[in-house]
RNA sequence: GGCAUCGUGGCCGAGUGGCUAGGCACAGCUCUGCAAAAGCUUGUACAGCGGUUCGAAUCCGCUCGAUGCCUCCA
């Protein structure tokens, strides 16, 4: 069952840039930690797809026999505006605005989050910490970076001192930035007495009296600064060195710099072993944005309510279109490619199905070993699921094929390629087959075969007039009529 | 302005120094009472201009274009 000991797992690496063959630290575990959500919002599917990638990629792990503890934490404070003076923490600015306790704010976008999630069929991670949970781990570490030198205290707040970490480390090689440039190009701001640079960011900001959310510190009353939670959390679950951290491109600079830095600033080392970044979700070409309004939210998909596409889309048929999409590339959403993606998922459950009435053979034509060896390679390869699903199709192809009497299958291999393709499409790629789960299926099974029946008999009549107003007005109500060579078969659109 | 990524056939989207991605759409054929479904076949694409090479869409350079980050965002 330690498929990891047969398979060799490469994951690129943002910190080296390359393809690495995947390591973990402790044979045949795995830690992960992912940037989750600031819960001042609804998510919109942006962020959905940064999380699918990973649910992914949290499933592919777990198939190959790894025990992953997967660590996504739920930001609940700590995220400012803006690092200028007048930062303003994202959820506090929220419930002043809606009238609300900034937990109030917190707990309705976070069940937001969960609801959301769960429609796209996701896994639970195996921790999700809060900030506010992990104040005292954060002072901590603030302290401990006071202690080494990296961090200054102004006016109550406490800045990381990136100029001098800088020169000792090396700030910037995540995300490819020279601290030299970033100096020669930073736009002057004004109202930053209190850092040194402006490049410094804040590890602890003091608050001014009218803030709400404050928590007592050794320098005054204040609340922490976003880049340092994700520090504290990833270590406490991971410990100081973890395999996987991953996040959304866009926060490879300043936020993921920012916890190179703070961790090798507070332990001496380098947090992570592989950095991982999932690339954006476009819509109109553009970044799925909460603050430019460019978004679409689930929910809007799914009902069909939203002014982009011509239909509603099913959650699985989303996943699907995203998983088409290597998750490094950029997507963008459209009606057309959705239209493309729903028909194609449909065609893959149809073979799936298609395949459990299949009579046996004697023979095989279709070398299944390879053809799940290369299943693997696909995924092995920087979870390459669009040549997965390429590979899917191609059994589809085969399963068709069979039903067509041109090829052949044994029982034994017909249960094998089941297995495999459950595997895969279910339980790595997390679709669900939503036809299946629409109740009354029973019912409405009973009915069209009914039909089926009334309608042969009267095409057995050559009573074509009968025969196609019940396949055309079944058509009507989504209910479609294959005639195929042992007997009709149908779907539910 | 700086850094980074990308530019693939009608659309979406993989990939590789020389060999079929795949899905959707379109066309022809097979099957069918006719359709649909399914199967088969065809399309010969890699922004432009140079260079390296026996050979590049794949490596290098330049040009053009797009996007992301540089200020909050998955």
């Amino acid at each position: 069952m330690q498929l990891f000991k047969q398979q060799t797992l490469k994951i690129s690496n943002s910190l080296s840039g390359k393809k690495d063959v995947f390591k973990p630290i402790k044979e045949g575990y795995v830690g992960m930690y992912v940037c989750g959500p600031t819960v001042y919002s609804n998510v919109h599917l942006g962020n959905c797809r940064t999380f699918m990638s990973f649910d992914m990629i949290f499933r592919y792990l777990k198939h190959l026999g790894y025990k992953v503890r997967y660590v996504r934490n739920i930001t609940d404070a700590g995220h400012l505006e803006n690092d200028a003076e007048d930062g303003e923490d994202k959820i506090a600015k929220k419930a002043k605005l809606e009238q609300l306790e900034p937990m109030e704010v917190v707990q309705r976008y976070t069940v937001d989050f969960h609801e959301t999630l769960q429609q796209f069929n996701f896994l639970s991670p195996s921790i999700e910490p809060t900030a506010t949970g992990h104040i005292i781990e954060q002072i901590e570490i603030i302290k401990e970076i006071l202690k080494k030198g990296f961090a200054y205290v102004a006016n109550g707040s406490v800045y990381f001192d990136v100029i001098k970490f800088n020169e000792t480390n090396d700030y910037g090689k995540l995300s490819g930035r020279k601290l030299e440039d970033m100096i020669a190009n930073t736009r002057a701001l004004a109202a930053q007495d209190e850092k040194k640079s402006p490049q410094d960011f804040a590890l602890w900001k003091k608050a001014e009296p009218q803030h709400i959310m404050r928590w007592p510190s050794p320098w005054g009353d204040g609340f922490p600064g976003w880049h340092l939670e994700c520090t504290a959390m990833s270590t406490k679950y991971l410990g100081d060195t973890f395999d996987i951290h991953g996040g959304g491109m866009d926060l490879k600079f300043p936020h993921h710099e920012c916890e190179i830095a703070q961790a090798e600033a507070s332990t001496g080392h380098s947090p992570v072993n592989y950095w991982m970044h999932a690339n954006m979700l476009t819509l109109n070409g553009k970044k799925m944005s909460k603050s430019t309004d460019n978004n679409i939210y689930p929910n809007e998909i799914f009902s069909g309510e939203n002014s982009i596409l011509s239909k509603p889309f099913s959650p699985s048929v989303v996943r699907f279109f995203m998983l088409q999409a290597h998750y490094t590339s950029i997507l963008d959403l459209s009606d057309d490619a959705l239209l493309a993606s729903e028909k194609g998922f449909y065609r893959l459950m149809e073979g799936l199905k298609n395949l459990e009435t299949l009579a046996a053979g004697d023979t095989t034509d279709f070398d299944i070993p390879s053809w799940e060896q290369r299943c693997y390679d696909a995924m092995n390869d920087d979870f390459n699921t669009p040549i997965l699903i390429s590979h899917l199709f191609e059994a589809v192809k085969h399963i068709n094929l069979i039903k067509e009497g041109k090829e052949n299958i044994t029982t034994k291999d017909k249960a094998s390629l089941q297995n495999i393709l459950h595997t895969f499409i279910f339980d790595v790629l997390g679709l669900e087959d939503q036809q299946e789960s629409s109740g009354n299926s029973k019912t409405l099974s009973g009915v069209v075969e009914l039909l089926i029946q009334l309608r042969n008999n009267a095409r057995a009549n050559k009573d074509f007039a009968t025969s196609d107003k019940i396949r055309d007005e079944l058509l009507e109500l989504g209910v479609q009529l294959k005639d195929g060579k042992d007997g009709t078969t149908f779907t539910v659109n």
